[in-house]
DNA sequence: CTGAACATGTAACACGTTACATGATTGA
DNA sequence: TCAATCATGTAACGTGTTACATGTTCAG
């Protein structure tokens, strides 16, 4: 939020659309996080009323100590290493269901990845067309982590398959054999 | 934990054990948590006390009931998109900044995944001389696909720094032609 | 005049984390 | 005997989600 009022002031229902539309993918936030954190930041002092207009709308303008808390997290805060994917976690635990339907998850994983990667193609086309330029470069720098992710999750998923359908076959030769 | 206990009883100490070592990095889980969920699986019928060892140490198994919603989770459950990055989110707001601190930024995120990535390989030489074939097949896969994030990281990383630093340069071109 | 979009807020619930709290075995 | 390890459990707190709840403006 700090980071979106940075680049000028807002009111709950504007940052609402943004984090639905363009936020969605690397960081989905709900109506009621939002409207009780601006509460929360207006209290630290990190944001402040604007102004007010209509419909009980409320502006929020970022603060200096906002803007500093913002810069201090961007580069002194270290990010999180992404733990937890209960898509690899599975992977795991495949052996329970079976080679065939093992591979089936994989290959499915990989229709998914391809479908995404298009979505972003998509996206990209669209962004390109507007926006100032240092939203561009770093929004692009964005996106072409997506394609970079889903091309691999793509080229990972059905190299996986291969390897449990070789296993499969291997399995299915010593049956015959014996 | 039912896909752990499908591969044998354990106690929770022991589960605790095997999400410190083995399942840290794709699903942390702490002590509490590991208890809490054990007295509700034992609840839901999922999985049941097999036996009770010396200092109160309860082994639990997985039934019937427990191993096919192990199985039902998964092949049926769709797996979640790896959502919320606070890495890629930074990257968004990188232009507060300033292009010099920016690639800082990306170079750290490189010099980050080229860590992940080395202590990986390790992992996969340990892993490689142990285990039953099942496991060994799809452990492997699950560190493959690390490897290969880690390594696309990296080069996406430095792709990233080296676009910010062609701006970075192109802007200092044109203020010292000014 | 009416429905869509604008606009904000609270309450109940689920989940995860940290910290608290306790006790039994065993090997050196 | 004493420290490490084994072993289990509860409580407080923070954050996020879903659902509830309400009211205003504006375009057709």
């Amino acid at each position: 939020m700090l980071g979106l009022l940075s680049a000028g002031p807002a009111s709950g229902y504007d940052l609402l659309k943004t984090f639905e539309l363009s936020l969605e993918n690397v960081w989905p936030a709900t109506q009621s996080q939002l409207y009780a954190e601006l509460g929360r930041l207006a209290k630290e002092g990190l944001v402040r009323v604007a102004a007010e207009g209509p419909r009980g709308r409320k502006e929020y303008e970022i603060t200096e100590e906002g803007r500093a808390e913002l810069r201090h997290w961007l580069v002194e805060v270290p990010p999180t290493l992404t733990r937890r994917s209960d898509m690899l976690l599975r992977v795991f635990f495949l052996d329970q269901v079976g080679a065939d339907a093992a591979r089936g998850y994989l290959e499915r994983l990989a229709e998914r990845a391809v479908h995404e990667h298009d979505q972003l193609r998509g996206i990209r086309e669209f962004v390109i067309s507007q926006g100032d330029d240092a939203l561009r470069l770093y929004g692009d720098i964005a996106l072409e982590w997506g394609l970079r992710l889903t091309a691999a999750q793509r080229d990972w998923a059905e190299w996986a398959a291969g390897r449990v359908g070789a296993l499969e076959h291997e399995k299915a030769g010593q049956a015959g054999a014996e």
